[in-house]
DNA sequence: CAGATAAGTTTAGGCATCGAACTATTAACG
DNA sequence: CGTTAATAGTTCGATGCCTAAACTTATCTG
């Protein structure tokens, strides 16, 4: 829990920069004006935070923008694409991922290396996480301003203190530490999350899809795990566990899962059980199955639609959520479980007879969670610019 | 959703007249210098935040407090049992009830009138209802701050319409509106909120539990609602949906529900199920023989700990709330319930085998809704007391 | 080119906090 | 009983950020 700290003129400012920020990464191309009516402030506040912002480099001025009647035209006031970056790292079972987002949201580069952290110990992965992130930084021509790093595990969001991963092997890593003693990344936010999580935030900034504010996000790789959206915001439940639903119990006949428990989703859903009961090795080969209509891949697809949506419909059920995106895996499969999945749902859940629940495929695919943790660390420095403009500017 | 204000003197100093009285009340007896430890503010500061909210009868200074050693005594502070009073009202399906409480979580009374609501339209209704407030504030030697309302139905809380109500049969209610224009409240706020979330919230304030910061209160009367409380938090969901249970599918094969679907858990495990399967008339006769070992009673009994832990675990399961707290009816058989509904969870909860499920019972049984949304109310205040400093000093 | 309209800047003033000095109260000690 | 040290609480000038209002700059219209 976070002391509340005592207010004094300087929170003052750090509130109205953020709105003035604000304003304008909502609205590119706004005026100091338009700045000032939209966010209550005067124009001579405006003014002097928007300068601020200027010679902070997170704001750029442009050409005066073209106006309908009389009157002096505003200058065009936009995010600067060349002031603080988002890093995005992901720690994948059997890959690190980075990627670099600028303020406006535009990706700037991204990467992935191959390499399997299965068969290592946390330490020795972390330095190579740590490499990853000094070639992102030295390879930028500006400054990065946060960094989000995806883990395939549960984390105590505020500590950064990754408590277990299963699919790496790992427990109790203070993953935000090693990284900082590894790194030079000076007192730039380290922000450490779960992977499912930051790939429905990836999702939610970067997906595409208008007016989806509420939702989960299912991504399947090794394991299950869904991030929770609520009213445009991260459900993060009691510590950290919201949206953990790889280990619900969906079949009590169901086989022996690796957490001890019998049917978990996980084990009767995830990729394993797929591929396996398909009788296929990978994901491309199943897709093509799929394609050839394979009655034993038909069959496989049936099947996680179905263990998915009894799953999904408790959610539904006790959550309100009327959208579910079907990201990593699950979105290359996507055609082939949309219908059965809908259906399921809507058997099962007790609102689909007056709002009618939503099935949709991610549009970043596996690709979400990096872009998820860079566009986070993105959207802290947005939604808190002023240690960046006092830091700078003095 | 609302809009970001801009910040100026006034919020830094409504934000610090926060932080003082927060601390009285967190550490009634404190003195001035205590609270400018304690909040990092400055000892000017607290003393003239103090002042004023002395003079706005929010706070009390006593007798100078005995210390150890030497130095001057400070004056102990605590809130005004004098002060701005919040005032519950619950509508029942067959009473309204009305409770005062002062900021210092103190009740100053509370009446209870038997009504039957099934029987009226909603305006009616309300002018009852605006009656039994007008008593309530013109009894009480000081003033009303705040209003809580509970209602047993979906509520959108930011804008206090009632949406639905099926066991009073009403839809679409502006109560807020309605009992504003029928009382002289002022602009006291009214907080319109669902009955069980309130009476969460009253026993996470009033239970006299200690450190119970993440549960489920389940309350069945007519219904079945449940509060979920995390970190301390009532958790609303995406529509004030948050925690309505009462229509979980929990068996496929039961009785048809009055919401259309089957095997809802309020047909299975509400207090008209227990009452029929157990063929007795009310709780009353049901306790009676639950007390004499009726063989019939008893397994109605069990029944229901089991359909409630088959919904409860999916909560369990999805949110990491690690207690359950009984309240309402099921508070009253919670002899009966408590050992077959632990057994259901521990069964069914995944985390169950590393950190164990709790079940508590209510302390404040049926009427925890009432005082829930009287505390809610003086929270309000004590948490955003500058109004009412304001108001008062100017 | 005059008049109207809007963007952005300058300047004086208000206000809440802070820091530091000051007063008030109390225990301990000789 | 008086002195000293420690702590509580008050007073007062300085600081910083915002606001209001006047002012400058830029643009369109007739």
């Amino acid at each position: 829990m976070t002391q509340p700290r005592p207010a004094g003129q300087h929170t003052v400012r750090r509130h109205n920069s953020a709105l003035v920020v604000g304003a304008i990464a909502d609205s590119p191309g706004i005026s100091r004006a338009g700045v000032a009516a939209r966010t209550g402030l005067t124009k001579a506040t405006v003014s002097s935070l928007v300068d601020r912002a200027i010679a902070a480099n997170l704001v750029v001025d442009g050409e005066p923008a073209r106006r309908e009647g009389p009157g002096r035209r505003g200058t065009a006031l936009s995010l600067s694409p060349a002031g603080p970056h988002g890093l995005g790292v992901e720690i994948g079972v059997d890959y690190i991922a980075t990627c670099l987002v600028d303020l406006t949201g535009s990706v700037a580069s991204r990467r992935i290396r191959p390499v399997d952290n299965r068969s290592q110990p946390a330490n020795r992965v972390l330095v190579k996480v740590a490499r990853a992130i000094r070639t992102a930084v030295a390879e930028l021509p500006a400054r990065v301003g946060g960094v989000g790093v995806a883990v395939p595990g549960l984390v105590d969001s505020s500590s950064g203190f990754l408590r277990t991963a299963p699919n790496l092997g790992w427990r109790d890593v203070d993953v935000r530490a090693e990284l900082r003693d590894r790194t030079d990344l000076g007192d730039s936010a380290i922000m450490v999350g779960n992977e499912a999580n930051f790939a429905a935030l990836g999702e939610l900034w970067g997906g595409g899809h208008e007016d989806l504010r509420d939702f989960v996000h299912v991504s399947g790789e090794i394991g299950i795990g869904a991030g929770i959206v609520m009213d445009g915001v991260l459900f993060e439940g009691v510590r950290g566990f919201g949206g953990e639903i790889g280990h619900l119990p969906v079949d009590s006949k169901g086989p022996r899962c690796s957490c001890g428990a019998r049917g978990c989703l996980e084990a009767m859903a995830g990729q394993d059980a797929i591929l396996r009961q398909a009788g296929v090795p990978d994901v491309d080969t199943l897709v093509l199955r799929l394609e050839a209509n394979d009655r034993k891949a038909i069959s496989a697809a049936r099947s996680v639609a179905k263990w998915l949506g009894t799953a999904l419909s408790n959610v539904v059920n006790l959550l309100d959520v009327p959208t579910i995106v079907l990201g990593g895996t699950y979105a290359r499969l996507e055609p082939w479980l949309h219908e059965l999945l809908l259906d399921e749902l809507n058997l099962r859940v007790v609102s689909a007879a007056w709002s009618r629940v939503q099935v949709l495929r991610s549009t970043l695919g596996t690709e979400a969670a990096v872009r998820g943790a860079a566009s986070a660390a993105v959207r802290a420095i947005v939604a808190d610019p002023d240690p960046f403009i006092t830091a700078s500017v003095g």
